[in-house]
DNA sequence: CTGAATTGCTTAACATGTGTAGCAAAATGA
DNA sequence: TCATTTTGCTACACATGTTAAGCAATTCAG
């Protein structure tokens, strides 16, 4: 008895994998010529705009691990991008904040990005775009554990 | 002048990851149980499915980049899941075939795998799951270099 | 108040992602 | 036919993903 595997299209985890390198792909190459990964500019982002703020923190609303997040923020911190200081209160704990150079980056960055996701949006159309992110949120939400 | 950043999850990237990620979770739990991580899953079921196959082609069904999976099938064949040897017509290319342990592997793991997937669909509602992936495919058909 | 959790972060180890370079075999063209 | 280009795969270098372990600071139970 063959078991049916549906084609690579009808792939939950394939399709996603592909949507996502499609919309990274542009991305990725504009921050290269910035130095930058696509994981370092997230991480940079959040400081920025939430900052000061502390890594358990940046990981959550990054999208990372702290492993991960530690290496990144070792890079940013030589790069010069950002800042850190141990917590007065608790010293387990560290404050992050943007650097000048940081703000830099961003400012030299933001609209060219923004205005890929907004080309994508348009390819799409509003409706279906909003429609996508609307069922990856629902996908989210979901618990398969029960 | 402030340029407004979506809330992450109004960001198409994060989205994705973030999906991808709850979707993934549970077949990850399942593979490591059987040794194999996410990606020599996706390159030994490509083997079955579709070989004799050559490098390059799993490479394109499976999703993985040349240099990927070059490092995944020699943890595949160190295993005796698959077994490989020189194309006779050219020699440049490879004859990539499941071996007996790959197949018992596939067998042991694909019942569950099916399974999860099928779960997901019926939480989500066999529509929008559909329409979910019918937007993914949209996406990744998008050309953003225009 | 003190020893046992817990928390916040780092390190380590292994695997993959990604871009680049390299090599051998095969196809191409003057 | 021979030099050039292309193709198929591998090696390398650097960055992240993932899981587990480790360490210091803090909290908590008895």
């Amino acid at each position: 008895m063959t078991k049916m595997m549906p084609a690579t299209d009808r792939s939950l985890p394939i399709a996603l994998l592909r949507a996502r390198e499609r919309v990274m792909g542009p991305i990725r190459a504009l921050l290269s010529g910035a130095g930058l990964t696509e994981q370092q500019w997230r991480g940079l982002r959040v400081v920025q705009e939430d900052g000061p703020i502390d890594p358990t923190q940046i990981a959550d609303k990054a999208c990372l691990l702290l492993p991960s997040l530690t290496r990144i923020l070792q890079k940013l911190e030589e790069k010069q991008l950002i800042s850190r200081v141990r917590d007065k209160e608790d010293r387990r704990r560290q404050v992050v904040r943007i650097a000048p150079a940081g703000e830099k980056v961003i400012a030299d960055n933001i609209e060219a990005s923004l205005e890929l996701m907004n080309r994508t949006r348009a390819k799409m159309g509003p409706e279906r775009y909003e429609a996508l992110l609307d069922l990856l949120n629902e996908l989210d939400q979901i618990d398969l554990t029960e």
